[in-house]
RNA sequence: GGAGGGAUGCCCGAGUGGCUAAAGGGGACGGGCUGUAAACCCGUUGACGUACGUCUACGUUGGUUCGAAUCCAACUCCCUCCA
């Protein structure tokens, strides 16, 4: 492995994060030499970032760590466009007030990554709606539009697949990579920014940039991608049972983040450590010598770290805790989901399977049916003898609750009020 | 503007008048094995009802028929070729 005279290159080298750069020598020269900007790009497509984006994430909280100034683009203009990249059909469009409200979920996330201010290597934040919402299209052409080539547009992943496959591309989707690029010029100009980072996927628009700001204000910028995660075992990275891994609590509780990356499968323990936690380069190494069970010990350390750098400290510890009731001594941990039931009703009894739509262990009566009809749903760490089982107050244990599972991992407690 | 092809459940994809809540695959969920892992094996996978059942669904709207995802008409969107 050859070793980089800056630490934000090395680090980036070691830990996973280098997928293809423009020029890495240079980069790396110019990295060593002087503090740099470097941007990466977020549109505003969801409420909230997921695991997906954490790799970016951590890659410009590293870049801060080795002396640098971040710039984290909020993509309030591209977002109305559309990103083509990786995809078969156009996403539908976003109106103002949606991608406005989205924005305001994405932010919050990166106060906690990165170190906000207006010291030198303090990170900012932009949006590009401030320069491509007021663009005029003939003049944008006519000094931006001649330096692009069809030809060569053409032969972007991001539209030659569509292509390929036979899918539609609108001319909107078309321009995505023209405007991005433009945002690279635009940083560079405004805010001497030399370097675009993002998503393997991102590497064609971020090429686009590089090439659009030497032609335009002959100023050599770099690119630097990183890999597409994947699970060891090929699935997308940032699933859990109900969707996306979401950065925000508000949609994705701190336990059930713990949870994620507890989960983690043996073969990207590593990897993921690398690239999800800021634990020195040693430590990893030996953490990932551990085998067979052993290796959850590590898990439990992935879980932690990461939770602890998007929910807290405090708030790691809590969900680890609850974990640990639950899974190693079957207690009822403080984390877990609670509902509250009308005392009379539980008096009266309710259907299992009735209970288990509400307390969202189940999104329809059928699918909670079907759980317990197929030996997946426990009350009390006991399997229901049916899914019409009435259960009562009779049911309350010893704390005042009933622990209601759907299969090992998904719990939810119900105290009568 | 003209000619042809297409739109099916979370996704892909079969299905050309009743036996179709719709083959098959993927994904997802549950069970087994384990270490809260992977791989593998088994099961489930529209909603509501304890159940015989009822309702909603094959781009949209109408029509033919005892009966339509399947036939007809119009419309919407997409693809290909021509102008």
């Amino acid at each position: 492995m050859p070793t980089y005279k800056s630490q934000f290159i090395q680090a980036v080298q070691e830990r996973g994060y280098l997928h293809q750069c423009t020029d890495l020598e240079k980069l790396d020269a110019l990295a060593s030499a002087k503090p740099l900007s470097a941007y990466i790009g977020f549109d505003c497509t969801a409420p909230s970032l997921h695991a997906g984006s954490l790799v970016s994430i951590m890659l410009l909280r590293h870049f801060q760590q080795s002396g640098h100034k971040p710039i984290v683009l909020m993509g309030g203009g591209t977002t109305k466009v559309g990103d083509p990249s990786g995809k078969d059909d156009a996403r539908k469009l976003l109106d103002e007030d949606a991608i406005a409200a989205n924005m305001a979920g994405i932010k919050d996330v990166f106060a906690k990554f990165l170190t906000f201010g207006d010291g030198p290597t303090d990170a900012v934040m932009v949006n590009n709606a401030d320069w491509l919402d007021g663009l005029e299209y003939i003049s944008f052409l006519r000094d931006y539009g001649r330096h692009f080539s069809v030809n060569r547009m053409l032969t972007f992943d991001s539209v030659k697949l569509r292509l390929e496959r036979d899918q539609p591309l609108s001319f909107l989707e078309f321009n995505y990579m023209i405007l991005q690029a433009y945002d690279f010029l635009e940083l560079a100009r405004r805010m001497d920014c030399s370097v675009q980072m993002g998503g393997s996927d991102q590497w064609g628009n971020i090429v686009n940039g590089v090439d659009l700001t030497r032609r335009v204000i002959s100023r050599e910028v770099f690119g630097l991608t990183t890999p597409l995660l994947t699970t060891a075992s090929g699935a997308k990275m940032g699933k859990t049972a109900d969707g996306a891994v979401w950065l925000n609590e508000s949609l994705l509780s701190a336990y059930d983040y713990w949870q994620f990356w507890r989960n983690t499968e043996d073969a990207d323990v590593g990897r993921f450590l690398r690239l999800f936690t800021d634990i020195p380069m040693a430590e990893i190494t030996r953490l990932e010598t551990l085998a067979g069970a052993e290796l959850n010990d590590a898990k439990k350390i992935l879980a932690d770290a990461a939770t602890a750098l998007c929910h807290g400290e405090q708030v790691a510890k809590t969900a680890r805790q609850t974990a640990e009731t639950t899974f190693e001594q079957g207690g009822l941990g403080d984390d877990l989901p609670r509902f509250e039931i009308v005392r009379a009703r539980l008096d009266e009894g309710i259907p299992a399977f009735q209970l288990f739509r509400e307390v969202e262990l189940a999104s329809s009566g059928g699918e909670a049916r079907r759980l317990i009809k197929g030996g997946g749903g426990k009350m009390n760490d006991a399997p229901l003898p049916s899914e019409v089982h009435v259960i009562t107050s009779d049911d309350l244990n010893g704390d005042g609750f009933i622990k209601l599972s759907a299969g090992k991992k998904r719990h939810a407690l119900v105290r009568a009020v």
